[in-house]
RNA sequence: GGGCCUGUAGCUCAGUUGGUUAGAGCAGAGCGCUCAUAACGCUUUUGUCGCAGGUUCAAGUCCUGCCGGGCCUACCA
């Protein structure tokens, strides 16, 4: 048995994420830990929301509320739909939690200790009217470029230039629009990652099999220009992990989020009456994770945070901390023709996907369709027919109509009697060259590539009993339609166990109609083919997935459409 | 501007270290079945592999250039 951690990248505490967030981190996250479990491994899959750093004070300054109290409402909101979407977390934490102010702060001390932090005196736009620095996003002015009005402090959208807040002409607070700004001088910490260079280079060198979006985007900071550049990992800010001796500032976000994924799990312990040494063995080499294998999910805009900045941190530190094995990467799902919009409302969100369909819906159509090699496009005629078709029809109408011919012609029991022959053979031989594709698959996280072997396995199904045709051969043989039935019976209880990870709410409905519990793992189509036992009773299904119909289609198109541009 | 990814049947995508007639699912067509969610099975049509050159006995696969789509470019997170 093996021990994984898992870590998914953490949700942004402002706002409810859509689906490519989704289906970038904690939906793939959750399908290993989920697979990971059944193949009888420990897993241990942390997450928290994310919730230092400006945004998080705007957003609780609309609201009228204090941020701490903003936060708390947010995270049990985003915790709410994570476990709405099946979710499988050891342990959702926050990052504002006082295990990770405590980790934060040693790791500052320990990278001080070994000369790699810095204090920079720096010059920041500071806004009289807001009373804050503002980062350069939330400053706009008129380009001096192209004399685009809306340009913002760090980049002007209209001709792409790169620009410094200072250069805009007649800039603005984007918060209050007030004029009254001024540069002000400001000391803040860097962390020296520079010096790290080397040794980072060398340890994303040694990845091979890790995704190239991963690598290439690590190897680009390390080498782009001058090479990796040292980075401040502190602000002006009041609502964050306060920095000792420096009154006033905190940790970037970015620095005291990835140190959550530790925070997280020490959370964990504690929430569940258990000692320092229960998450320490996932996360100290010396006291017991030498052994773990940890494997981080995420989409491709947090990669360099987990490539570099992170690993720097634990480097840094110079203590035995456990760094990162795999990363998996993910690119970006579009919707319909155009990006996700919060503020156009485009697209689904977490929350209104689930209002109007199962997860178990979103699950499969996310997962089989993930961004692994390039961006994806979610259109509401690909979900609708990849729902009816891979769902509806091939595994829901399988127990649909293996279960109710066995209940007209032998009743709600497993039925007794036949043999199997020739045709079973075939199949247990097909299903086990299958089986050990998708563990292939699954063990390297190809998504798409496990949820298309997943889906030849059901279809496996209806092709089998197409062939055995017990409808006819009852008629002469009640026998031999008994062993068809059987095997299929045994089917439907495999397909559950081996759906488990994609569409776990339909894998336990399947396993409950079965009458079973046993959702162990095959090691062999064989052996698990004769769990359920002659006079084995069960009950008939409900309709596992209804299919989505066209006018249900069009009016989710129009309602998500959001305003035109 | 620079870097990276990407362009394969109407649609969504596979195509391993270059090797014979380029694959899957969906959609379309035909046949079969009637247990089932008008479901299932079998057969089958469709491709100048973005364009133009080059290397090679051999290129979807390698090289160069061009065209299209996307992402990143370090103070949003």
């Amino acid at each position: 048995m093996a021990r994984i951690l898992i870590t998914s990248a953490l949700p942004y505490i402002n706002g409810i994420k859509h689906l490519g967030n989704l289906v970038g981190s904690q939906l793939p996250a959750d399908l290993f830990a989920r697979y990971m479990r059944g193949r009888g491994h420990e897993v241990m899959y942390i997450c928290a929301t994310d919730e230092h750093g400006t945004p998080a004070e705007l957003a609780a300054t609309k609201a009228g509320k204090p941020v701490a109290e903003y936060c708390a409402e947010l995270h049990d909101v985003q915790a709410d739909i994570a476990k709405g979407f099946g979710i499988s977390f050891d342990y959702f934490g926050r990052s504002s939690s006082d295990e990770n102010r405590a980790f934060t702060q040693h790791f500052a001390a320990k990278l001080a200790e070994n000369d790699l932090i810095e204090v920079v005196s720096d010059k920041q736009v500071y806004s009289n009217a807001d009373g804050r620095f503002l980062p350069d996003r939330y400053i706009e002015g008129t380009c001096p470029n192209c004399g685009h009005v809306g340009a913002r402090g760090d980049q002007c959208d209209e001709c792409t230039k790169q620009l410094s807040p200072t250069d805009l002409i007649d800039p603005y607070s984007t918060i209050s629009g007030s004029k009254d700004l001024e540069v002000r001088e400001t000391k803040h910490l860097f962390l020296r990652q520079s010096k790290l260079r080397d040794t980072l280079d060398k340890w994303i060198d040694s990845k091979k099999d890790w995704p190239i979006l991963t690598t290439s985007i690590a190897k680009k900071w390390l080498h782009d220009g001058d090479g990796l550049r040292d980075r401040g990992i502190t602000r002006d800010l009041d609502w964050g992990v306060p920095v000792p001796d420096m009154p006033g500032k905190v940790f970037y976000v970015w620095f005291d989020a990835p140190i959550e994924y530790i925070g997280a799990t020490a959370e964990w312990a504690k929430a569940n009456g258990l000692g320092d040494d229960a998450w320490e063995r996932w996360w100290r080499t010396d006291k017991g994770a030498d052994d773990v294998r940890y494997v981080q999910f995420m989409g491709k805009d947090n990669v360099p945070f987990h490539t570099l900045s992170f690993p720097a941190t634990i480097m840094g530190s110079k203590e035995p901390w456990k760094l990162v094995d795999y990363i998996k990467s993910f690119n970006y799902l579009n919707y319909d023709g155009g990006q996700f919009s919060t503020s156009k409302g485009r697209g689904v969100f977490m929350d209104q996907a689930l209002s109007i369909l199962p997860s178990d819906y979103w699950r499969w159509w996310l997962l089989s369709h993930a961004p692994e090699n390039s961006d994806a496009e979610f259109t509401w005629e690909n979900f609708q027919s990849s729902i009816n078709k891979d769902l509806a029809d091939v595994l829901g109408n399988f127990a649909s109509r293996v279960t109710k011919f066995c209940r007209s012609k032998f009743g709600e029991v497993v039925p007794a009697g036949g043999e199997y022959g020739d045709d079973e053979k075939a199949l247990i031989a097909t299903l086990n060259q299958r089986l050990t594709a998708y563990n292939t698959h699954m063990d390297a996280m190809e998504v798409r590539k496990s949820a298309a072997e997943l889906r030849a396995i059901w279809a496996a199904g209806n092709e089998y009993l197409q062939n055995a045709a017990p409808w006819t051969v009852f008629k002469t043989d009640p026998d031999a339609a008994a062993a068809v039935i059987r095997l299929s019976l045994n089917l439907i209880r495999l397909y559950a166990v081996l759906s488990k990870p994609f569409i776990p709410d339909a894998s336990a409905a399947l396993l409950t109609a079965m009458n079973t519990r046993d959702a162990s793992w095959p090691d062999d189509v064989e052996t698990a083919l004769n769990t359920l036992p002659e006079g084995h009773t069960f009950t008939v299904p409900e309709v596992t997935f209804a299919k989505i119909t066209d006018a249900q289609r069009e009016e989710w198109q129009e309602k998500f459409a959001g305003v035109r541009d």
